[in-house]
Order: structure tokens, then sequence, then C-alpha cells
DNA sequence: GCTAAATGTTGAT
DNA sequence: TCAACCTTTAGCT
């Protein structure tokens, strides 16, 4: 269940402990056996978070391609490896670790070619530090398309996802329906300060926690899944900030959420000053 | 036990 | 704009 920063997170933890060895790659319930074919006991080079995309350099043009979707992840540990469970796609284990995966939606080869095409379709990273956000700026202050849609394209910014998209219109006091033309340069700056600051704790802790910064240091399950957010799947609590009734609304099939008095539509120019407190 | 929903993308209409 | 694909879990009965 992850955006961006939960798959930058899995690269940093596989390349620990897989990066320049012989990793056994197999396919307990048979669905990658193509892939588990031509990689098992190949020598692993690189392992690249692409937005949310991951690619596994096993040399010669041989790239493993994982997408996780909404649903994919990684379980992984110390060996002996677990007997297998579930809808078990893809292991990759050496005589140390083990990665188990679960619900990807693509498992696949990718050769040069497929490589650049994907590099070259994907936006700026916040996670990058040598990403360029005016490269972002320029498409969304030109489009008449609604911000919170624009945010959620890949190509634009890569990495964010639906909570990272309510949660940081939020932030910024901007409607997820105002139209991207309407943002101004001093508000994308913020807005791109702030992913930078989310997603990179995102990336460090393991789950997206966008409010206090007290408890992003709390363990697991310590904050309630209402208290980690500002807006999201908060439809009907009171605004941290007003008080007021959080709405939720379908953008392009997915759902979107904002608060009605700080963030007004309509295109309002406002100031760029980050909302914090509850 | 069943159904709906969930942090996503692609390709066809 | 819509359907398809991937899996787990929460909230029902």
């Amino acid at each position: 269940m992850p955006e961006g920063p939960q798959v930058a997170r899995y690269a940093r933890l596989q390349r620990d402990v897989l990066l320049g060895k012989r990793v056994r790659v197999d396919s307990p319930n048979g669905r990658s056996d193509d892939v588990s074919d031509i990689l098992d006991g190949l020598v692993l080079r690189g392992i690249e978070p692409i937005g949310k995309h991951l690619l596994y350099d096993f040399g010669k043009e041989r790239y493993l391609h994982i997408h996780l979707g909404r649903f994919g992840n990684f379980h992984f540990g110390e060996m002996p490896l677990p007997e297998p469970r579930g809808t078990l796609r893809l292991r990759m284990y050496t005589r140390t670790h083990w990665f188990e995966l679960r619900g990807a939606i693509a498992i696949e080869m990718f050769d040069d070619d497929r490589k650049a095409a994907l590099v070259a379709r994907i936006g700026p990273s916040p996670l990058d530090a040598d990403a360029d956000p005016q490269r972002a700026f320029a498409k969304i202050s030109a489009s008449e398309s609604p911000i919170g849609l624009l945010l959620m394209d890949q190509s634009i910014v890569a990495g964010i996802g639906n909570i990272y998209r309510s949660e940081i219109l939020f932030i910024h006091g901007v409607h997820p329906k105002n139209p991207g033309r309407s943002l101004d340069a001093k508000t994308w700056a913020a807005m791109w300060h702030d992913l930078v600051r989310v997603m990179k704790d995102g990336e460090r802790i393991g789950r997206i926690v966008t409010t206090d910064p007290a408890d992003r240091a709390k363990p697991k399950g310590a904050v309630r899944r209402e208290d980690r957010f500002y807006v999201y799947r908060r439809t009907g609590l009171p605004c941290r900030h007003c008080g007021t009734a959080i709405e939720t609304g379908l953008m392009a099939t997915r759902n979107v959420f904002w608060c009605p008095h700080d963030q007004p539509e309509h295109a309002r120019i406002r100031s760029s000053k980050a909302k914090r407190s509850r």
C-alpha cells in the first residue's frame, strides 16, 4: 500500500543487504516464473526507485521492473525462509536475508529502452535532492486542470499518492478543485518544500504521518489513523485547524478530502504560510 | 462467510 | 470515462 516514500524505503532496505550479492529468485505461486527463471542466481548490481517504480539492475540489460500498485508490499527478514503462505508472487533471498513480494501489479523484465522510456516520463521527485521543482510548476501553472489531479500525475511530480495529495493541499490552504493555473510560484515553492519534508519523513519511518512532528517519531500503532492526517479519511470529523467538518469528493475515481473553510474554492490567491495545529 | 474499500497504473472506448 | 489487474482487511451478516 505504498506511495513514493515507502517504495524508496524498500529500495534502501533491499540495497543494504542484497547489493553485490548473488540473489536467489523464485516464484512460489508460479505467477512470475518467467522472471525468476532469468534472474535466479545473478548478481544484483543496483536498485533504483523511479517514482513509485522499482528497477533492479542485474546487468546486461536485465532489469527487474516492479510496480506495487495499490496493494503490493514486501515482507522481509533474516534467514531461514518462512514457509510460503498465501499468494506469494516472488521471493528474493541470499544466505542471510529474504524478501517476499505480494500483490504487485507489475513484475516483469525491462531492457535499456524500456528503462529509458520509464525514466523519461516520470516527473521530478521531492525525494531526489537534484530534482527541479520548476519543471513541475511549468506544467501546473499552464494547466486548467484541477490541482488535485495534477499532483497525482506522475509525469508532473513523482511519488505523490492519494494521501499526500489531500494532505499537502490542506497544509497550504488550496482547494483540490482549483485550477493549476491559479497556483502562484511562491505557494508552489512552499508546497514543494513541505512535500520534501513529509515525504522524507515517510521514507525514514516507513509510514505516512503528516501532522504533529512528534507523532512521526512514535512507533507504528502508537498513533491512531485519524490522528496521522489533517484531512485524509477524516470526512465529517472536525478540521484540526478550524473545527469545520471535513468534506470529501471524487476526483478521477479517487477520494479527495478538504476543509471547506481553510481551503476556499475558486482560485483565490492566498499566502503560502503553512498551517499546522489542531 | 460475504462485500466493499483501500496509499495505483494501463489500455481500450 | 471505464474496466481490468493485483491482495488484504474492516465491517457487516
